[in-house]
RNA sequence: GCCCCCAUAGCUCAGUGGAUAGAGCGCCAGCCUCCGGAGCUGGAAGCACAGGUUCAAGUCCUGUUGGGGGUACCA
């Protein structure tokens, strides 16, 4: 449609022999009284013409040409908008448009079959997933499916640290714990893991080996016990959450493939490095971060992460992404302008690579702020907010505001079942026609029996008909933005509206030809929400 | 000190530079002879402050104030 509006506009400016220096904007309008479309053109070239913005738009609706019958009226209104005003009839057909593409409605082909790695989560295995792990989770999924959605072929990567000191302080943590429950007085220190779970490690530790191990507080075992404990535990969340990675990545793998080295040696040959109280470090500063940064440390011989960080995100280019997009907390945003010139000093065009930055969930129960630590072990864990709420509340929450504003997440209010519930809104639209349509089918009307959709024409009706057209633009706009919240606004919107039509007009009538337009149209918001829903990973339930 | 994010209704938040700033919760007043009242309708209530850019600023720029996060040879 906006296609056709360009043509009138460009036609008349061509006719009228203006060369307009900007783009032709059409947008829709926000409220129905201004039409459906609307364009500022004549206001943008008031400037460079030198005429006021109500003239120009006087001539360029008299110029043209042939107005296409799609387009009912057109308004020229103050200061100099002109607002488009489309027929029933187009509007009619997203109906059958719906019908026909189904679960595909709404797909894109932005991508254009591009390859996309969207690495998230990320979490070293030291302890269950928090709380804030999931933001970063159901956002990180939630943008893979909408990439996948607009035609990116996507990889999912969960990159982890098994190579530093966190990891040693991991084993460290379980062999205190182990010498416990042999009897020892040891005790764990503020720079250990307090949670419970190192607890249980130690015991599976002791229950299989006994005290063959006690003395030995370097042992691997404590450190890949634990490990794999975590791990086990970390995807066991995500699958419930629906998030399955294609692959997980692992530092250790970088140095056992002498990536590291080679990235280093590069990094020397280039000239980018120095060295400076006799550790090495690397010009950051010529490359665009704010300063120089150490790679390889001086009181332990050994990389600072920055360096693994670089070496993994080379092998993301030499992997073949055309697409790669990073998502972090707040906390990490220091580091990745240091990958971004590590990479630009190893040559690369660092175009490509998307970094999303979301911002901190602030915990509060009972009114009261929970702060989130690891290693203080004085959190809620994901998975018991999923236990204790439903993966898709849980879904729905972390991803109904925008990435930049910090989430406040109630827990008592996430907790408590019902209508403050934002996704049940959602779902209640959805489950509400599928028993429309159940009831129906009782009273004979056929799946696919097709209605009159020119029957569609009363406000309420329009409107529904207006949101559903939009649909297809919300998920090319949110594929651009990498920003879920715009569809789950979407949504609510959609919701809102359908709720709107339901209360005023009724589906099945006694005028079946009305009803078989109507049982259409509802069919058609069923799977607009459905697939809107899926993008989020949301069940879309038939009855709740 | 320096860097990043944020500030919109009592609370939690929407708002692609456009024409009268929207929801939910809470508060007040209404709506079920009828497809699911987990719904709908109406009411009170708001862009932190000061400059600037623009025909047009909640939106862009600068500064101030307030909150969060960084600024490590931790990740």
């Amino acid at each position: 449609m906006t296609d056709k509006i360009e043509h009138l506009i460009q036609y008349a400016l061509k006719v009228l022999l203006i060369e307009p220096e900007v783009p032709i904007s059409i947008e829709r309008s926000r409220r129905p009284d201004h039409g459906h479309f609307t364009s500022n053109i004549a206001m943008l070239l008031a400037k460079p013409l030198r005429r006021a913005p109500m003239t120009i738009a006087e001539e360029i609706v008299k110029n043209m040409g042939k107005i296409p019958e799609s387009i009912e009226k057109i308004e020229i209104k103050n200061p100099g908008f002109i607002n488009f005003f489309i027929a029933p009839k187009i509007y009619q057909t997203v109906v059958s448009d719906v019908l026909i593409k189904q679960q595909d409605f709404g797909r894109s082909e932005l991508g254009k079959g591009a390859k996309a790695l969207v690495e998230f989560v990320s979490a070293n295995p030291t302890g269950p997933l928090t709380v804030g792990h999931g933001r970063q989770a159901v956002l990180g999924d939630s943008v893979a499916r909408i990439l996948e959605w607009n035609g990116y072929q996507v990889d999912r990567e969960y990159y982890y640290n098994d190579a530093g000191r966190q990891m040693r302080i991991l084993g460290q943590s379980a062999y205190i714990r182990y010498r416990q429950l042999l009897g020892y007085d040891d005790q764990l220190t503020d720079e250990h893991y307090q949670g419970e779970y190192i607890i249980d490690i130690a015991r599976s530790i002791q229950e299989k080996y006994g005290d063959r191990f006690n003395n030995q507080p370097d042992h691997e075992i404590f450190r890949n016990t634990a490990e794999e404990a975590v791990f086990a535990d970390i995807r066991n969340t995500l699958k419930v959450l629906g998030i399955v990675f294609n692959s997980f990545y692992n530092e250790q793998s970088l140095y056992d493939d002498g990536l590291i080295d080679d990235v280093l040696k590069r990094f020397k040959a280039y000239g980018a490095t120095y060295e400076k109280d006799g550790a090495i470090w690397f010009r950051a500063g010529d490359f665009g971060a704010a300063d120089d940064r150490v790679l390889w440390k001086s009181v332990v011989d050994e990389a600072t992460y920055r360096l693994p960080d670089i070496a993994y995100h080379e092998t993301k280019i030499k992997r073949g992404y055309d697409l790669i997009v990073d998502i972090f907390g707040a906390d990490h945003h220091a580091t990745y302008p240091d990958v971004i010139a590590g990479l630009k000093a190893l040559g690369y065009n660092t175009d490509s690579i998307r970094v999303l930055i979301h911002q901190f969930v602030t915990l509060t129960r009972s009114g009261e702020k929970v702060k989130m630590s690891t290693r203080k072990a004085n959190y809620v864990t994901l998975s018991e907010l999923i236990d204790e709420v439903g993966k898709d509340v849980v879904r729905y929450f972390f991803i109904m505001r925008g990435m930049k504003s910090h989430l406040n997440f109630d827990l008592a209010l996430a907790k408590t079942e019902g209508d403050e519930n934002p996704v049940f809104y959602l779902q209640y639209a959805h489950a509400r026609i599928c028993s429309i349509l159940r009831n129906a089918e009782v009273k004979g009307f056929k799946n696919d029996s097709r209605g009159d959709l020119n029957l569609l024409r009363e406000e309420e009706t329009l409107a529904l008909l207006g949101i559903l057209g939009e649909f297809e633009e919300i998920c090319i706009l949110c594929g651009k933005t990498m920003e879920p919240q715009t569809l789950t606004t979407y949504l609510q919107k959609l919701a809102a509206t359908f709720h709107k039509f339901y209360t005023v007009h009724r589906v099945i009538t006694k005028d079946k030809e009305l009803s078989r337009a109507r049982l259409d149209l509802v069919r058609a918001v069923k799977i607009v929400m459905s697939n809107g829903l899926s993008l989020l990973g949301i069940n879309a339930p038939e009855r709740m």
